[in-house]
DNA sequence: CTGAAAGCGCTTACAG
DNA sequence: CTGAAAGCGCTTACAG
């Protein structure tokens, strides 16, 4: 029979027992105060290796999950890593997500992804409602944001880390590589192959899109041929099908045109497949290179040229790095710059 | 200059403010008690229309945000909802992914993200770690996962909505459309085209992917060709690369091949690249269709013939559904099937 | 190295 | 309709 509250042998329960196995009872069934258990189960320092055996050994038969919002709230540091890309379109940011989310969750955070849209105001509203959760540590793309999301990040003095830029203007921390530099490699490689009316054509425009860019315009201009910059800036957000128009309209109204940059490679892809149902001869008529490596780009007919970025890399480093900063600990190298690869393949 | 601790016209603080707006802050502007503030901010009802007027004015005044992790303390339940996916890599699980999000944000809900990779022992890890969270709701990929795995959602007492499959065996709540017939409807079109020798491709092989080939053998059978089927399936994860030579494969192996139903789009993408390279007609001599009808499926050459699946309204109405039984409201249809749709292009 | 006390910022359950 | 009390399950800060 259920023994009522006023039954004597009944020692005094917590009035709203959620059931859950608490410090307390860990504690009780060790034989140490629950300070005691929190400090040994934290793997703080300051125990005796004995007491720690107990402790988790009691943990463990008693199945004892931490509780993260009282962890939380007592330490006003929670768990999470809060994660901040511009869309779940791009593939570049899902493999970028992926792979901080795969150094991150086995060491015991949790991942909140805000997806920002390219929007100053959505990715203030997701800011302001993730530092509301207080984590323990923020990773962003990019440096582009509005200045009050800039206040809000340094306000909440939580550790960040920004993803894909690297050293000026970058904040405090960064891994990624020289988008202009790359934008500069590639360019030098058509250039190299002999093309000479060259054009950059890019959508979407995100700051690191205009580094691209830059670093086109910078190669040019380098080999003298700055008078034929020919840049194709679309706002509208990137696909296989936008690719294949800008191709067409580049021809078209460009039609000495030997050789095409895509800001990326979904652009690019979508312009090989137009070429082939157009007749257009790659890299005969025009060459084409891409950006990122995408999957899909080494089964194109043909191959596609483009930059391999080292997203994955830069996911994981990113994910050590703030999991440095999270511990207090020094960060050796706090603008890490992992390089990129020209791939050349068939279409150039 | 900062008055110490002995001050005497200092008020006594709570020893370890945080300089957070609390409750309380709240409570002192507006003239009222703190649990009055509370009600009036989740809008329980029982709270003069006056006073909630003086509460939300004071809150907003001092820009006052609730701790969630307080919040999730006192209530036992958080506001998040833990989303389990198998794969990242899949573009059809990331907009689903997108789709959820995107309509629980907006409610106040922060979506926790688990990878499961197709794994039983890390999705019970993921599963287990999540539910210490004491999430709000519960959605999940399909209904193949572990006995153990089962236990810990019915045991966690949190409400759950499956995706992608519908019906019997997909728990209690489910969002998805059956995968057989869509199979079935695939398989028909082809052998309506006049295709006797169809095949069915499949990798990774979840259960969602046997079942559509279950859809497939159906068909046959029903069309008296049930000696004609031919399935071909492969464990490894999906790629376009792989369905290149998967196609390879089967016309090398079973020549009289005249149609190939592949499991995935990205599979289909790569056999019709591969087709291109090797010179082999589609349709002409083969004929392709997918499944799900992903990005660049419209931009093959030829166009690739699919099945398109309504994931971003599953995800939506998941999202919907999931709201209202965490609200605790009832939900009038506990299976919802939002179909299918056979998309005829140019590759059959 | 260990612990008793207090507190984190909310909500629940009980009164009135 | 409103509130005083207690408590959620941890960690911090202070002692010893």
């Amino acid at each position: 029979m259920p023994s009522s509250k006023s039954d004597p042998a009944v020692p005094t329960r917590r009035t709203r027992a959620t059931g859950r196995v608490t410090l307390a009872d860990v504690a009780e069934a060790a034989g140490v105060s629950p300070i005691t258990v929190s400090r040994a189960l934290r793997g703080e320092r300051a125990v005796a290796p004995e007491l720690v055996e107990r402790v988790q050994a009691a943990a463990a038969a008693l199945g004892y999950v931490p509780d993260p919002a009282a962890r939380a709230l007592a330490s006003s540091r929670s768990s999470h890593v809060a994660v901040l890309i511009p869309k779940l379109s791009n593939t570049l940011f899902v493999e970028l997500l992926d792979a901080v989310q795969t150094s991150l969750v086995p060491a015991g955070y949790q991942t909140l992804i805000g997806v920002t849209h390219y929007d100053a105001a959505e990715e203030e509203a997701v800011l302001r409602s993730f530092l509301a959760h207080r984590p323990a540590g923020l990773i962003v793309t990019g440096s582009d944001r509005s200045p009050a999301a800039e206040a809000m990040i340094e306000g909440s003095a939580v550790p960040c880390v920004r993803l894909m830029e690297v050293g000026e203007g970058a904040g405090a921390y960064s891994v990624g590589f020289s988008q202009k530099d790359a934008g500069r490699a590639i360019t030098r490689h058509l250039l190299d192959t002999g093309r000479r009316h060259i054009a950059y054509v890019a959508a979407q425009l995100d700051p690191r899109t205009m580094q691209r860019g830059e670093g086109y315009v910078a190669e040019l201009q380098a080999a003298g041929l700055g008078d034929r910059v020919n840049q194709v800036l679309s706002a509208e957000p990137s696909s296989m099908a936008l690719g294949g128009a800008l191709l067409e309209r580049v021809l078209r109204e460009a039609p000495q045109t030997d050789a095409i940059f895509f800001c990326n490679d979904d652009l690019a892809q979508g312009a090989l497949l137009a070429a082939l149902r157009l007749g257009v001869a790659v890299p005969a008529r025009v060459a084409v290179a891409g950006f990122n490596d995408l999957p899909g780009s080494d089964q194109m007919v043909p191959p596609l040229t483009t930059v391999a970025t080292p997203r994955r890399e830069i996911g994981r480093q990113a994910a050590q790095m703030l999991m440095q900063l999270m511990r207090g600990q020094p960060v050796e190298t706090p603008h890490l710059d992992l390089g990129f690869q020209v791939v050349k393949r068939a279409s150039s």
